[in-house]
DNA sequence: GTAATTGCAAATACTTTGCCACGTA
DNA sequence: TACGTGGCAAAGTATTTGCAATTAC
């Protein structure tokens, strides 16, 4: 709980340094994310018990983008609004490199390093029809300016 | 391209197996994703050279969502519309365990497997701002009836 | 006081469904 | 013929933007 509090002002402190403005809704964002053991969405977060009421969705949707832009906040998967498909090719699996910049997409030709934990996992969870998805992401060479 | 094209009448057998029926649309579908590195959109899949003016938006969506139901395709990333949001904390990783019928999301308690290979990619590849995201798919013990 | 931030409403974008015509088996 | 599939149009849901009012600094 105390960790929660000073972890929320360090976010804040950082927020400062990169010239954003120290709001309520700030805070409780913070808050609300620490207190998550897991991702949310946009919706999630407006709707949570301290940002209920406190604040619009379009708040939390700019807040977010502006979290985001100085590196305080990820948003997950790919990063296109639409969702990606792909055919299941028995006994093939594929890791996928991901140009945040540009978009594009490239199979990884390394071995997946993935496989063991993934068997351990199966077994100590009893999840079923178990699998995994792997991607890297960043900025490739040709949008590094 | 041979392969490609029994392939894809594999994967057409397969879809009778199932009880779907054969059609044009399908197979156009089969050879778009065979022949593309990388997974796709539903409007890049139904924009592409070999379902435009082939066939509606609704009808790939319809098909797509029926490949999936009997296991030939996968829709990637978490599985809600909605984009999930994290916070970033400095040196923690997380790689997380969802449910992919009452979508759960719990981290991973054991130590990621990927940061080795990471760092090589990040080395061969040139990429900045290099990171990774791997997620764990099932079905949980409580949805498994 | 100045510029960033907010709320509300409207605009986009992607997904999903209804309904009837059509094609496969 | 019977029933799965397709096209078109409309509905549904999440995201994103415009603008005037408000707030942090």
């Amino acid at each position: 709980m105390i960790d929660t509090i000073n972890a929320t002002k360090e976010f804040m402190q950082r927020c400062r340094e990169n010239g954003l403005r120290r709001t309520k809704a700030m805070e409780q964002l913070f808050l609300t994310l620490l207190e998550s053991p897991r991702p949310m969405t946009l919706n999630e977060l407006s709707q949570s018990a301290r940002l209920n009421e406190q604040c619009d969705k379009a708040t939390v949707f700019r807040l977010v983008q502006r979290l985001i832009s100085i590196g305080l906040m990820r948003r997950l998967g790919l990063h296109e609004r639409a969702a990606y498909f792909t055919l299941l090719m028995p006994n093939k699996h594929q890791d996928y490199l991901i140009c945040t910049d540009c978009g594009s997409i490239e199979q990884v030709e390394a071995p997946c390093p993935v496989h063991k934990l993934e068997d351990e996992l199966r077994e100590k969870t009893g999840f079923r029809n178990f699998y995994h998805e792997l991607f890297f992401f960043g900025t490739c060479p040709c949008c590094q300016v």
